[in-house]
DNA sequence: TTTTTCGTACGAAATTTTTCCTAGATATTG
DNA sequence: CAATATCTAGGAAAAATTTCGTACGAAAAA
C-alpha cells in the first residue's frame, strides 16, 4: 500500500536547494540519493544527510515522488519542467520585474549569454504567437 | 560626516522581502519607510516596525542609501534596477533553468502575459542583437 | 507647557530553510 | 560468521530570513 501524500494541488514554490535537486532529476532522470548528491557534489560540498533530508521533505511536499520497492528508493520529480519553471518565473516576474514578461525577457536578453541559434529560435516563436493570437 | 559603507562591491543578492521593497523604491523614487510599507500594505500586511527593520538592513548591506538630513531618513536605491533584476535573472537562470537563457526566455513568453506590443519590442531587440554581435 | 504623534534604534522572537549527527536495519565483503 | 559499508528515519542544531515589541528622542498639536 502507497501512503497517501496530502496535497497534490496547492504546491508551495520550490527552495533554492530545491530547485537545484529538481534540476539534477530532470537532467539526468530518476535518481537515488546517492546520485543526485553526487550531482550535486559536483557544484559544492553537501552532506549525504542533508540531500537525504531535503529529498525526503520535498517528497512529503509533493515534489518528489520515489519508488520504494528496492532498498534505496529511487526519486523523481512530480512535475515536469514547464511547470515548476512557469510558475518560478512568474515569481520573479511579479518580484522584481513589476509583473511584467517583456522587462523580464529583454533583461535576460541583455545578459548577452544567448547563442545566434538561440535568438533565433526566441525570434521563431514570437513569430509564431503572433500569428495565431 | 557619513559613515562608511563597508562593502560596496561583492554585493549579495537580494532576497525575496528586500525586491519588493527595492521594486517600490524603483517605481514611486527615493522614499521614507512611511511611504514604502503604505504601498507594501496595498499587497499585504507588514508592520511599520519590519519594514523599517528591514530597510535598515538594506541600508548596511549596501543596498540602500538613505539621506538623514530630515528627521525621517529618505532611503534610495544604491543600484538601478538593470544591474539587480541582471543578477537575480541570472540566479535563476543557473538555478532552474540549466544556465540556459534562452529556455527561460521561452518559458517567460510562454506564460502568455506578453501583449502583442510587447512581443513586437522584444523581436525588435533580438534583431538588434543580431545585427550587431 | 503638556500631551500626543511620529520617527529611529535596538533587541530579540518567530519562521523558514539548510545542514548534519546518530540510531537501527539490511546488504555486502572478507 | 564477523566486519564493513550502505541506506532510511528521525531529531535537532545551525543559519538565514522575517517579524515585531519597546525605548527613547524630537516634532507637532492642544
Amino acid at each position: 500500500m502507497e501512503k497517501n501524500h496530502p496535497q497534490d494541488n496547492k504546491r508551495t514554490e520550490p527552495t533554492k536547494s530545491e530547485l537545484e535537486i529538481l534540476q539534477v532529476l530532470w537532467q539526468v532522470g530518476p535518481s537515488t540519493v546517492r546520485t543526485v548528491n553526487a550531482k550535486l557534489n559536483e557544484q559544492r560540498e553537501v552532506n549525504y544527510s542533508s540531500t537525504l533530508k531535503l529529498m525526503q521533505l520535498m517528497e512529503i511536499k509533493g515534489l518528489l515522488q520515489r519508488d520504494t520497492n528496492d532498498r534505496s528508493h529511487v526519486y523523481r520529480p512530480s512535475d515536469h519542467p514547464e511547470k515548476v519553471q512557469s510558475q518560478v518565473v512568474r515569481g520573479l516576474r511579479d518580484l522584481a520585474f513589476g509583473g511584467s514578461t517583456s522587462s523580464l525577457v529583454l533583461r535576460a536578453l541583455g545578459t548577452g549569454s544567448a547563442t545566434p541559434e538561440e535568438l533565433e529560435e526566441i525570434k521563431r516563436l514570437i513569430e509564431e504567437m503572433q500569428k495565431k493570437p
